[in-house]
DNA sequence: ATTTATATAATAGTTTTACTATCGTTTATA
DNA sequence: TATAAACGATAGTAAAACTATTATATAAAT
């Protein structure tokens, strides 16, 4: 993944590539625009076209419905911190340095540097932090589980146990650490900013510092290690 | 909290009170079962009045809409957790034993003894796995949260922190650790019966003893302590 | 026991959502 | 230059998400 380089995604979840057109590039960067300023259960493909100049029946020739552009968007974003994982980790041997980077991408994803000039990733972060887990609540989960849909998250997770067994080979929950310190990320951050009662992390003027803290403090307290 | 008794829930939730008429239990009774049968977003009002032979408009008159009743159910089941943790942990002193107990509770709420005849905890349990996070992940969450409906979550969190604090009274994040000893019990009770590559832990005819295990894995390590 | 208030059922109606279908017109490709 | 694909414009349908009205049953007050 790289600028000017598509992201390899699931060909079941939408119908016509987005990323082969202009206006499916569009549909994607006002779509995360859109869910991010109304919310997800708000958003309609009609509020999308006419917030791009287009038509309803144009964005459903890329998209089924609109749960399958979520699952897409949120495919997207797993993919993306993959990447960032592997870019910044290119060339570092410390299991547990290692771990630190997958968290601090965690963290900071919405800080990096942009590759995609129609996907604002700093927005679909925050998109992913409030939207991101309805993707796969649904009672069609089994369904679109066989055809795959959730495929860049299980990658994602393995990537990270991997890491953790380097660090403890005999620790028994790589996975569940893997995908926990991924939904913890997003949902501190989360609680931070609208149910702050739920957490100990502050968030002041977007400084996310402290929530990186609790999952260093977490995940290298199991591990029984000292961070790097 | 006990049979024939009201649970306790933010009066802004509802517009008339639904514990107080056999209409009004009938809807939290069916809504209940219809949700976790057919899935929240296909769930309506006229479906359910249709189940129940009632109609639209009566349900209309108890609930403002859909996603109130989803936040009064999982309040519900916040109130009922808490609840469950007081009367196990009633004439226990040891706060690790305590811990465990509450662990123990959000993993098997769903086996428990039910108390109110109109609520299936089990079923309700099981649709706070797959739906209870929409609950608080809306672009309201801060009007309602003003309005105190996240409350019971709040509190039910608060209670696992200082049970956190009195096992370490220097754990830094006590708040986090409860809030997410729930979120994870439920997660992962959700990624072992739907998306096994996001944990380690498996689920056999309803055993969910190893999402126990690993809950008191990840707590008492934490913690570091043993088990009582 | 009768009045009166309240709750519910029955029905109808509105706006929005979630689509599907048709048909020109533009735009890229052969 | 032909031709196919893509897109925009428009129309239409079924269901969702409500609101309103009225009649009837039921409970409470007198």
């Amino acid at each position: 993944m790289a600028i000017g380089i598509k992201v390899t995604l699931n060909e079941g979840l939408y119908l016509k590539d987005p990323q082969a057109t202009a206006l499916g590039q569009n549909i994607i960067k006002h779509s995360i625009l859109l869910i991010d300023e109304i919310g997800f259960e708000a958003f309609t493909f009609k509020k999308l076209a006419q917030r791009m100049s287009s038509t309803e029946a144009s964005v459903y020739r890329y998209f089924e419905n609109k749960h399958l552009l979520l699952i897409y968007l949120v495919s997207w974003y797993w993919e993306w911190v993959s990447y960032l994982i592997d870019i910044h980790t290119m060339n570092i041997t410390d299991p547990c340095r290692r771990l630190e980077i997958i968290i601090q991408t965690f963290v900071y994803a919405s800080q990096d540097n942009p590759s995609i000039e129609y996907v604002n990733e700093s927005v679909l972060h925050r998109l992913i932090i409030s939207e991101g887990t309805k993707a796969y609540h649904t009672k069609t989960v089994d369904e679109e589980n066989k055809e795959g849909f959730f495929l860049n998250y299980k990658k994602l997770t393995q990537k990270v146990a991997d890491v953790i067994l380097e660090i403890k080979p005999t620790f028994p929950y790589p996975h569940a650490l893997g995908s926990n310190l991924f939904e913890m990320a997003n949902n501190h951050i989360y609680f931070a900013q609208h149910l702050p009662r739920l957490t100990d992390v502050e968030i002041v003027k977007d400084d996310f510092s402290q929530v990186e803290s609790m999952l260093m403090y977490f995940a290298f307290n199991l591990l029984g290690k000292k961070q790097a």
